[in-house]
DNA sequence: AGCATATGCGTGTAATTACACCTATATGCG
DNA sequence: CGCATATAGGTGTAATTACACGCATATGCT
């Protein structure tokens, strides 16, 4: 195998990395603010419309903490966006998209595609497609979980 | 000029990339936990330790919010890692780092380094720097700002 | 000197994130 | 059946993030 690095030859990958999500979000924020939406929340919102969930399986699909899941849920549900109902399993919460939801979604749809639009074309098609296939690229090789936590 | 794309080619960047920077957080967090600091608070504690600065400055640098460096200092300033004091301009507050800031710098510098290299030994050293010309790419094409905010 | 404005920083509020731990329910084994 | 354990979810606590706004001080103009 090829000599593994011991000594690290770039700065910190973890801050330059959040402060990209920083501005980044800062621009979908901005693009969405007319729906009065963040992109966090758009992005659980699109995601809960793939269909019906439990709290762990959302969770584990969008590698989030199961309590912050709950927690991010909540202004939603508040909303009136998603529902949380209890499943078959009594201990399970089955999350859904509600018809305000969906109609939040196809209104605040239109502001998420400028919103990426812009990001594509300043950074540029080829651009956003390298930086697309590097996060993908992180995400498949990193390990999923640090610590123990099952 | 090339055709502007009016229509997003690929996914959410923004929610991969702070998936991307929620993983990667993590991989640094456990690094760092032996020595009871965040990567967040490391990578202010570093900053820091380049030179005084007032908040504005610091913030602006970060590209963050100056009320979110103010919250994110206040935890440092707790732990006795970093001063802050008010300046020539009794407005101004000056961002310094403490001698036992230094102290745990110095005790987790190696634990961050153990996460950055773990990090470029998994995605490869070509992997990692592709990233990263990606990162610094974006952050040198995309406003600073997408608000008003003076 | 006096007031309008600009600047620097913090607070209020709210959402995002995660770890440790607790509660409730289900399941498996004697 | 009854109890140990596993599973699902939420709470407590704390840090990260940002916008709106407020307070204090400085600066500029008359």
């Amino acid at each position: 195998m090829s000599p593994t690095a011991t000594v690290p030859s770039y700065g910190c990958t973890c801050a330059r990395l959040r402060k990209l999500a920083r501005r980044v979000t800062r621009i979908y924020d901005a693009h969405l603010a007319p729906q009065a939406i963040k992109v966090t929340q758009y992005s659980l919102l699109a995601n809960a419309a793939r269909g019906e969930r439990t709290v762990s399986e959302f969770a584990a699909e969008l590698e989030m903490d199961r309590s912050t899941l709950s927690r991010n849920l909540a202004p939603l549900a508040a909303h009136g966006w998603v529902s949380i109902s209890v499943g078959a399993d009594p201990r399970n919460r089955s999350i859904g998209v509600t018809t305000a939801g969906r109609r939040k979604l196809k209104a605040a749809l239109p502001l998420w595609r400028k919103a990426q639009c812009e990001v594509e074309s300043i950074l540029g098609t080829a651009g956003v497609g390298e930086l697309h296939r590097r996060i993908e690229a992180a995400l498949a090789a990193l390990p999923t979980t640090s610590g123990k936590r099952t």
